[in-house]
DNA sequence: CAAATAGTGTCTTTGAGACACTATCGT
DNA sequence: ACGATAGTGTCTCAAAGACACTATTTG
């Protein structure tokens, strides 16, 4: 290193050049129950004692944003395959948090029910998973400013929708054209026709030789995502 | 502030804790000449010395993100009125500058050219517009990881043009529709038909009683933009 | 009137939306 | 046979794209 980046260093660094703070709070949806659901969880401490709040951490000076996303996920939904997640906003007003000065970087997670089944939700009584209806409609206070980042992500998981692929990551390995009809559904938070959906996902998916049976009624075709 | 706080800030802001710094790093973007510019300044110190790279700062303790894009924009483009300018993207990787830990958060600011009219270019041999064009297809090397953000902004205006209004931030008060349309030919890096065009913006825009003159061809309308 | 750019009318193609029909299971 | 859900054919309508035409200025 240089001598001048080392007094430049030098000079950052000094204590009367405060830094803020810099954590990723996460946004990690599911869908069950025909709803589609959060992460939150319980604060143990002061400020917002009792109170729901993102799933978050401050990230690590020798760790990439990505990897402290990736050191929540384990830590508080027990997730600790690759999944699917992506930058949504950072938010940087000076008095988010009332302790200090910290920015936070904000990532939204897709997860497939199946991938949560070894998330016990009895031993996480303080981690559960809410429905976003819930929150957004209802006045319940969220922790910090964490409400408005669940809006925001509301809206940014609606408009990705819009142009597809991003549902896949809540259906299996296989699915019905039903199910995945159903994910959409939920996820833009209206009625589709079915003719007209299938028409436009057909493209993206392929088919299997399996069908689902049992039911009282014509079995479904399995289907898998197209890579292309 | 409550006993445990204090507890917590002690442990979290001592020297064992490092933290990292954070910085914002601003794509300001203008037309003229009939293309996409882009304000890039000579470094004066090493590391990349005399190598282009973005203007920036670093984020104040006290200042919120967008203050300190607005710093930058009075700074280092003699902006000081307040323009449009959106959030882009977090970058986070831990060696993306040699020094010291640096997360950076980009953001992209639109021009007019009138609003450089006060732009010096002689004051400012270290702070130039460049072809976006130019530095992305040639392989001029950029300062840290800044030509990787200036290819996520290109792509992500671009994006944004399709969806419309954002080309108006180029454009003055008044403007005629042959020059609207030449904004979205460079932005969509495209040829467009003029009827279609026309089409398309109308509803967005509003007439005046203003014409263009002294041409040899036919006069062209001023248009404002329209607000609903 | 010729050159140049501004501005309009209209045909074709594509895709979103709506609806009615047929298919196949379990009981 | 019938209730239930899976899956298909096709009409309508609106927007995107393509092209040809008319309009108005200066020299």
């Amino acid at each position: 290193m240089h001598e001048k980046d080392k007094a430049f260093l030098k000079n950052y660094s000094s204590d009367k050049f405060d830094k803020p703070s810099v954590a990723v709070d996460l946004l990690i949806y599911t869908l069950y129950e025909d709803e589609l659901k959060i992460l939150l969880v319980k604060r143990a401490e002061s400020p917002f004692k009792d109170m729901l709040s993102l799933p978050g951490t401050f990230v690590g000076i020798e760790e990439s944003l990505d990897d402290a996303v990736k050191r929540v996920l384990k830590a508080k939904a027990q997730i600790k395959e690759d999944i699917y997640f992506e930058q949504l906003y950072t938010w940087g007003d000076v008095n988010r948090d009332p302790r200090m000065r910290i920015i936070s970087v904000s990532y939204m997670a897709l997860v497939s029910a199946g991938t949560l089944e070894n998330f016990n939700r009895d031993e996480n009584i303080s981690a559960m998973f809410y429905p976003v209806k819930d929150i957004i409609e209802s006045d319940i206070e969220i922790a910090f400013d964490h409400k408005k980042i669940i809006e925001y992500g509301r809206e940014r998981i609606k408009n990705k929708a819009e142009y597809m692929p991003i549902a896949f990551q809540f259906l299996e390995e296989t699915f019905t054209l039903p199910q995945a009809q159903k994910v959409y559904e939920i996820l833009l938070d209206k009625k589709l026709y079915k003719a007209n959906f299938r028409k436009k996902i057909s493209p993206l998916v392929e088919e299997t030789e399996e069908f689902t049976s049992g039911a009282a009624h014509r079995p479904s075709r399995l289907y898998r995502r197209r890579y292309t």
